[in-house]
DNA sequence: GTCCTTGCAAAGCGTTTGCACAGAA
DNA sequence: TTCTGTGCAAACGCTTTGCAAGGAC
């Protein structure tokens, strides 16, 4: 992890329990971009008391913190990333896998769109990834 | 319409029933992306025996057909566009309304991402939008 | 007759809420 | 004591599925 976990918590006024810091953690290792429920059946292993409210709980406090960003995507089910790196997604059409690409710049004529103040940028790509590729 | 309703679905090998061609109208002439329950609740006006069943079989058919895509958002529940202008988005953080914006081009280092073959690309602003930017 | 469209009812699934218990301050 | 973190159980909302009735051909 870059940044300390309790020196993060301090800065945002929050307590870094085990539970906090294992979900925290999970997140900032993992690449797949965890629904809930796969954080939930990942951590239930080493924390048996684990339930999925608090999950939901832990994500939704990191949220409001500024700690985690919920990705857009065309399912229903949330998926959820540390919000630390710049970065892109690039979604496979064969393995349904979303990926972290470098962070793709855009240019946009302002003109165009009076009056809208744009704060932040998202891009996300549509294909084959390499894996998939080599499959077909 | 820009292009026939009657003549679409002849190619596509689907029959042309009123409601699909009433939820095809809706979505075409509608600005606002409609969720399945904002179509049902829009079309069961002039359609009364109209289910929502109705409404996510015709969707799941025109998705199937190309004709309808689902716009990706942080939400669960999904949003449906006409899929034949190419157009970004803008989400505004105030009203949380979806806009239609001109399309954006993007300009990425293919060799940043080896392997990965792009077939689409999505991009997602978000900001504060004209009116919500006279309000504040 | 068959095939397709429609729609009621129920199930499914991810998420949120109500509430209570336990531990920390 | 109060406040905070946790978690069971239930409710909730959107979507999907099973199945049957009605219509087109």
């Amino acid at each position: 992890m870059a940044i300390n976990f309790q020196d993060k918590c301090r800065e945002l006024g929050i307590s870094p329990s085990i539970t906090r810091k294992k979900i925290y953690e999970f997140l900032d290792e993992c690449k797949t971009h965890p629904t809930a429920d796969e954080i939930y059946r990942k951590l239930v292993v080493s924390l048996p008391t684990l339930s999925k409210t608090t999950v939901y709980n832990v994500l939704s406090l990191f949220l409001e913190k500024g700690l985690v960003e919920i990705i857009n995507t065309e399912a229903t089910e949330k998926r959820y990333e540390i919000s630390n790196h710049p970065h892109s997604h690039f979604h496979c059409k064969e393995c349904h896998q979303l990926f972290d690409v470098p962070k793709i710049s855009i240019m946009y004529n302002k003109d165009k769109m009076p009056g809208f103040q744009v704060s932040k940028e998202e891009i996300y790509l549509i294909g084959i990834c390499p894996s998939c590729s080599k499959k077909i």
